[in-house]
RNA sequence: GCCAGCGUAGCUCAGAUGGUAGAGCAACUGAUUUGUAAUCAGUGGGUCGGGGGUUCGAUUCCCUUCGCUGGCUCCA
């Protein structure tokens, strides 16, 4: 007999005699509530199975399958039961990896073909069996040797990798009927406690995410605590589909991409090409405010230039190539080479620093085929790109100031963002000391404004460090949008420099920093960020005037005229339809305003404004509504 | 690049175990003069992504090519 001293976090302790007492036998001593809602029990801070035995002295908590790390347990124990399922049907398969991720989980396999959408239902039959089944998940801990010699003997050579790049002398098997897994836990009781799962789509996976290692075949799924939740979860990726930008881009017109063009290049069609319009003059203005300067450079600069840069021996496979009188030239995949040479066209002096020279700037990048989508990655994009020239003296104010640049522009659209350093990749240029300054002072310029971020490591640029800012799109994937990019290389490669206070040359650091990033793809993240309702100030058409008769077309006329004049981003539906018909299309096309034009209007000289939600203002004198849109774009609504 | 799926009228989609295709919306024509998410009627429209092969015959089967979508280290 023990004497057990269990307690909840912040409780005080209660003693329980037995000879032994497991997770659930204690939260049942202290009667914890919803222990049917309980997948595994935290134990002095670990996460563990809940039939695993407590020491004498053991604070626990419950892991409730609702929270995040529930779920994932959760999930984890689905892709068992799927793996188990997978290799029942499909003699032969070698089992890899299986996680639970963001929203659900994958198994990869290795199979003698890969997976259909086809193979789904059936697989999923099978894994109702085993969870009616309601089998066990036993976890059993056995020396590493033995743990090789067992996956070795039932041909999982995947398996055995893993364990042998592991360095620990035991491992943990968790079993369930007949399967065994490699597993560090914790698990579920049993399967039967998977109350809702659905396995959504089958993808290639390199082992190791390695394209050089074998292709193997993933299936992914999810698993929720009921079938309501995974109802629910389903649903919201419906809804997420209809904001698609590609979608909302055809229905509203925007853009469209062309095979007879070429993969990953876009055409802008007029409300599109608005869009850009809009946000480039907005830009403008955000930069001249800053202290930036206009600058633009060629598209194709000699390679002699991209070799000096390193970008040819550092970046060539993404880049295109071209011959004039033969002499070899390069399409730029970035903009920093001339700015490189704006700088050095004069003598400057450290009172001309910090330079800021901002571009507009087109680029093309040869991204592989597999990765093209959309807006969000493409070949031929739109930077709004700029190279900051300063002294390191004045490199933490500088990146400070661009942090601080990112973070009014994101508030203007109300976008949530994370960060991101991504540090030294294996391919790249620059010494050590470098390296190290450049990101010690992206570092400092986050903790210094308190700022969260994640680290990438071996990310980077070949030439420096950097910060990236990433947006999620309609389905929560990341897309880097800003990003700041420290760089000592650059300015020593082109030999800049400028004369200090001694009288002697110095040289310059360089930040290169995107705030939007490509044009391209925020406008494809803006959309569905929107969901293709755009802000009046950012709508390529704000207010479609729809006349009631053929009478209200001539004061529809003299409207729209005095919108125009005034500058505002007007359209007139002056056809022989019913006005139900006129505002059901512009209410599609999610026109912020629909001026309504009948006989009453055209009398007391005025539009009666409908909204985009189906409300209506009051009357009012074309003027005022002139006055009010012009606030709405002012403020930037 | 690799794996899987997809590509039929301007758009959204049907369809045939191989016998050259349909609907709705849009467009066009006419009627209607209309008050807040679809007025009615009629007409035209497709080398079924491109190329090649098998076949008496292919949009359907095979190969190839182009394009699109999902995925390709959230690590037992």
């Amino acid at each position: 007999m023990i004497t057990f001293q269990i307690s909840q976090p912040n409780q005080p302790a209660q003693t329980v005699e037995a000879d032994s007492l497991s997770g659930m036998d204690a939260l049942e001593q202290l009667h914890v509530k919803g222990l049917d809602r309980v997948v595994a029990v935290r134990v002095n801070g670990q996460a563990k199975d809940l039939s695993a035995a407590i020491e004498a002295k053991s604070e626990v908590e419950p892991i409730y399958v609702e929270s995040e790390e529930g779920l994932e347990i959760l999930r984890h124990s689905t892709s068992h039961v799927m793996a188990m399922a997978v290799k029942e049907l499909f003699p032969g398969v070698k089992v890899t990896i299986g996680p639970a991720i963001e929203n659900g989980f994958y198994y990869d396999f290795d199979y003698e073909r890969p997976f259909k959408e086809d193979d789904l239902p059936v697989i999923e039959e099978k894994m109702n069996e085993f969870i009616q089944a309601d089998l066990p998940f036993e976890r059993k801990e056995i020396s590493t040797q033995d743990a090789v010699s067992f996956f070795q003997s039932q041909g999982e050579d995947y398996k055995v990798e893993i364990i042998q790049d592991l360095d620990s002398d035991r491992v943990s098997l968790y079993t369930q009927g007949g399967f065994t897994d490699l597993c560090r836990g914790p698990h579920l009781v049993s399967t039967g406690k998977i109350k809702a799962f659905k396995l959504t789509h089958v993808a290639g996976a390199y082992w190791r995410g390695d394209e050089n290692k074998a292709m193997l075949s993933r299936i992914y799924g999810t698993a929720f605590p009921d079938k309501k939740s995974l109802k629910t979860y389903l649903q919201r990726l419906e809804e997420a589909k209809k904001r698609d930008h590609v979608k909302l881009g055809k229905q509203l017109d925007i853009f469209s991409t062309h095979e007879e063009i070429g993969a990953g290049m876009i055409v802008w069609h007029p409300r599109g090409g608005m869009l850009r319009h809009l946000l480039e003059e907005f830009e403008i203005r955000e930069h001249l405010k800053r202290g930036y300067e206009i600058v633009k450079g060629p598209l194709i600069l000699k390679t002699a230039l991209w070799e000096t840069s390193g970008h040819f021996d550092h970046y060539r496979e993404n880049m295109y190539f071209t011959e004039i009188d033969n002499q070899s030239y390069g399409i730029k995949p970035m903009n920093c080479l001339s700015h490189m040479l704006i700088y050095k066209a004069g003598l400057k002096s450290y009172r001309d620093l910090p330079k800021r020279y901002f571009e507009l700037g087109l680029v093309h990048r040869h991204e592989r085929s597999g990765v093209l989508r959309g807006l969000l990655r493409v070949r031929e994009f739109t930077q709004d790109d700029a190279h900051i020239l300063c002294t390191p003296g004045q490199l933490d104010d500088e990146i400070k100031g661009v942090l601080d640049f990112i973070k009014d522009i994101m508030a203007v659209f109300q976008f949530e963002y994370s960060l991101e350093i991504s540090t030294r990749p294996e391919k790249s240029i620059g010494s050590d000391e470098d390296w190290e300054r450049a990101t010690h002072a992206l570092k400092t310029a986050m903790d210094d404004q308190h700022l969260h971020y994640r680290i990438n490591e071996g990310d980077g640029a070949f030439y420096g460090p950097k910060i990236d800012v990433k947006l999620k799109d309609a389905l929560d994937r990341e897309w880097q949008c800003a990003t700041v990019q420290c760089d000592f290389t650059l300015p020593e490669r082109f030999d800049l420099y400028y004369i200090d206070k001694d009288g002697q040359k110095h040289r310059p650091v360089m930040i290169h920093r995107v705030i939007l990033g490509a044009l391209e793809r925020f406008i494809g993240i803006l959309i569905e960020h929107y969901a293709g309702a755009f802000p009046v100030w950012l709508s390529p058409v704000q207010a479609m005037i729809l006349t009631v008769t053929d009478r209200n077309i001539p004061f529809g006329e003299k409207v729209l005229k005095t919108l125009l004049d005034a500058e505002i981003r007007a359209e007139g539906d002056f056809r022989n339809e019913k006005l139900g018909s006129k505002v059901r299309e512009a209410q599609m096309q999610k026109v912020p305003y629909m001026l309504i034009i009948g006989d009453k209007e055209a009398e007391q000289g005025g539009v009666t404004p409908r909204l985009r939600d189906g409300r209506n203002l009051p009357f009012m004198v074309t003027d005022d509504f002139v006055h009010m849109v012009n606030e709405e774009c002012k403020q930037r609504r």
